[in-house]
DNA sequence: TCATTTTTTTGACTTTTGTCAAACAACGCT
DNA sequence: AGCGTTGTTTGACAAAAGTCAAAAAAATGA
C-alpha cells in the first residue's frame, strides 16, 4: 500500500486532501555523511525517507557519538522536540547513504493542518509511534545484556547490520565497540 | 503557584474554563499497595498525584518486576499509550503509598477537550514532557554505569530514596539489587 | 507486641563488559 | 591503483556487574 492509499484508507482523504498534501512536500535529495539537521539549530524540516538512511546522535562529554536512532526507507525523519516546539536541536542528523526524500518544512505543515485537519491527528500518531518505539529501546537497555541487546537488534533491524559502522550500533546499544567485536564472534 | 494559576498564565484561561475544568475531576484516594491501573484493563482514568507516590511497573519472564517510573506528588499519573488510544495497558500502576489526587476519567477529559479548546494543547504538552524525560532516561541507560545511574538518581530524586523500597530502584536503574546494596555501601 | 514475611546486606565466586594498544581490513579520495 | 584515513579485530588485562545462598534487618499484619 503506498502513502497516498494509506492516507485515504486512515484518515480519509479526499482527492483535494491530497492535493492539499502532496503541494506542500517537496523531493529533496540528502547526499551522504551530510547533516540533515545541525546540533543548536531549530529543526525546520520534516522528511517521509523515500530511500537511504540516516542517523541522529550527539556528543558525550569525551566527544564520542552516541547514536540515538536509525531512520530507514518508509520512515519520518524528524527531531521531535526541535520540530514540534521549534527549539535548538540537542543532536544531530546524518545521512549514512544518499537519502531520497519528500520535505515539508514547519510553516508548510502548520498551513497544512489548517487546510486539513487530518494532518493534526497524523501528527499526534506519529509522536505517539515514536514514544512506543522509544519506551521499547528504553526497556531493553534496562532489562537485557550487552549480547542479548545486539541479537534483538540483528533480529529486528537486519538490513540496517548491512549498511551501517559496526561501531555506531554499538553505541547504539550501548556497547563497547571491542566488545560487540567479541559478541559477534561469539554467535 | 498553584494549578489554576498556571492554567490563566500559560494557556489563559478565564474562570469558565476553569469551571469547566473543576467540575469534571473529582477527588479520590488510593490506598497504599492497591494498583490504580491494572495490566491487560483499557486505562479510563488519568490522575494528578496531590499528594503520595506511585510506580509502573511490568513483570519479565522470570516474573521480576520491572519498575518503568515513579510518579511523586504534582505529577501526572498515566499509562500514556492506554489512555490516550483505549487499548489494553501493557503496564501496572500502584500505589506506594496512600495517595489523594483529582482524577479526570477519558470520557470526561474528551468533554473537557470540547469545552476547553486549550485542554488539546495541555494533553499534547504532557505528552512531550513524557517523551522527553522518557528520551533522557533512555540516553542515561544507554551511557551510564550502574553507579553513574544511582548517583545521578539520588541527586535528581532524593526525595524517592527515601520512600521507596531499594529493589524497585535497582530495577529501574536496570541493577542488580545485589549490585546496588554494594554501590551503596562503597559512595 | 510478636511472629511472619519481605527486604537488604554480605561473602565467595563467576561472568560480562570495558580499557588500552597494536595489528589488520576496508573505505574514500585523488 | 595507491595513500591516508577510518573502522574492526584481537590480545592481555582490569574493572564492573551478576549469581547463589545465607544472614541480618526492617516492615507488615494479626
Amino acid at each position: 500500500m503506498d502513502f497516498k492509499d494509506k492516507l485515504v484508507q486512515h484518515y480519509g482523504f479526499t482527492e483535494r486532501d491530497w492535493y492539499e498534501t502532496v503541494s506542500r512536500y517537496r523531493p529533496e535529495t540528502q547526499p551522504a555523511r551530510t547533516l540533515f539537521l545541525e546540533k543548536g539549530k531549530v529543526a525546520t524540516r520534516l522528511a517521509y525517507l523515500r530511500s537511504g538512511m540516516m542517523r541522529s546522535f550527539f556528543y558525550d562529554d569525551k566527544a564520542n557519538e552516541i547514536t540515538t536512532h536509525f531512520f530507514k526507507k518508509g520512515s519520518v525523519v524528524i527531531s521531535m522536540k526541535s520540530f514540534n516546539d521549534q527549539v535548538p536541536s540537542r543532536e544531530n542528523i546524518i545521512a549514512i547513504e544518499d537519502c531520497e526524500m519528500d520535505v515539508i518544512t514547519y510553516d508548510r505543515m502548520q498551513e497544512l493542518i489548517r487546510e486539513v485537519p487530518a494532518w493534526r491527528q497524523i501528527g499526534k500518531d506519529v509522536d505517539e509511534a515514536m514514544y512506543n518505539s522509544l519506551m521499547n529501546r528504553s526497556i531493553q537497555l534496562q532489562t537485557l545484556t550487552a549480547s542479548e541487546r545486539y541479537e534483538l537488534f540483528i533480529k529486528k533491524h537486519p538490513d540496517i547490520l548491512q549498511r551501517v559502522a559496526l561501531k555506531h550500533i554499538a553505541s547504539y546499544l550501548g556497547i563497547d565497540i571491542a566488545t560487540l567485536s567479541r559478541i559477534r564472534k561469539s554467535i
